[in-house]
DNA sequence: TGCTTTAATGAGTATATGCGCATATATAGA
DNA sequence: TCTATATATGCGCATATACTCATTAAAGCA
């Protein structure tokens, strides 16, 4: 079923390798998990992350830049949401293999 | 099919975030698209990627101890080979998506 | 036009980290 | 033990970037 990829050139990896930059940073990943249930405005945000207002504002820049947010300004408010909705399922991704990695961690180690 | 995850503790996402800044280098990437053909001394990593001898060395070891490689001495070479293959779909993942949005501007911004 | 509220941005600072150079460590063989 | 080869690491530098504070920009309302 899987495809076989070709092998990428460097220039991808670049990209891949922005891309993850994006996701490696936990500010921008309690944005991204604020915004799971739901689109909300930058002050809700803020509330949910703990974040400062300038630096809210920056990283949803980023996460946006990325391709991975949305944004839609409603009066004062302007409104966030998740465009790029794979994005769970690579987090999901990477939390199964850190739990698999754990699990052995565990078993290497013994009780 | 797919499971419902419970949302990530901000612990959680510290350490997602630390694995997904692992992979936000271009030259560990480099690292892993050339162990994807199979286990190999850290010379030949080392041509194959054009990085320096100690550059090398040090994203090989960011690399192992994220558990994303593996190494193993075989006299006076040291063997690196890929530790969690998932990685692979994890980058596929990251490439489809990204393939996605690139059509999706290409649709916008039109011919 | 002001005044208020919400969000974005410019400037400066602190920290993290990738890199190169040099050196240390590990292993094999003479 | 001495030497050669392969890999790891200490150190300093340069750069990227996350953060704070202050200011600006955008939108609504009196």
């Amino acid at each position: 079923m899987s495809k076989r990829l070709p092998m990428p050139t460097d220039a991808a990896l670049e990209l891949i390798a922005a891309r993850f930059r994006v996701l490696g940073e936990p500010s921008r990943l309690k944005l991204i998990r604020a915004l799971e249930s739901g689109e909300k405005p930058v002050n809700e945000l803020m509330t949910a992350t703990g974040l400062t207002q300038a630096n809210t504002s920056r990283h949803l820049q980023t996460l946006t830049q990325a391709g991975i947010l949305g944004r839609r300004r409603e009066g004062l408010n302007v409104i966030y949401f998740i465009a790029d909705s794979s994005i769970f399922e690579l987090c999901a991704h990477v939390c199964g293999s850190m739990q698999r990695q754990a699990v052995n961690q565990a078993k290497i180690i013994g009780s």
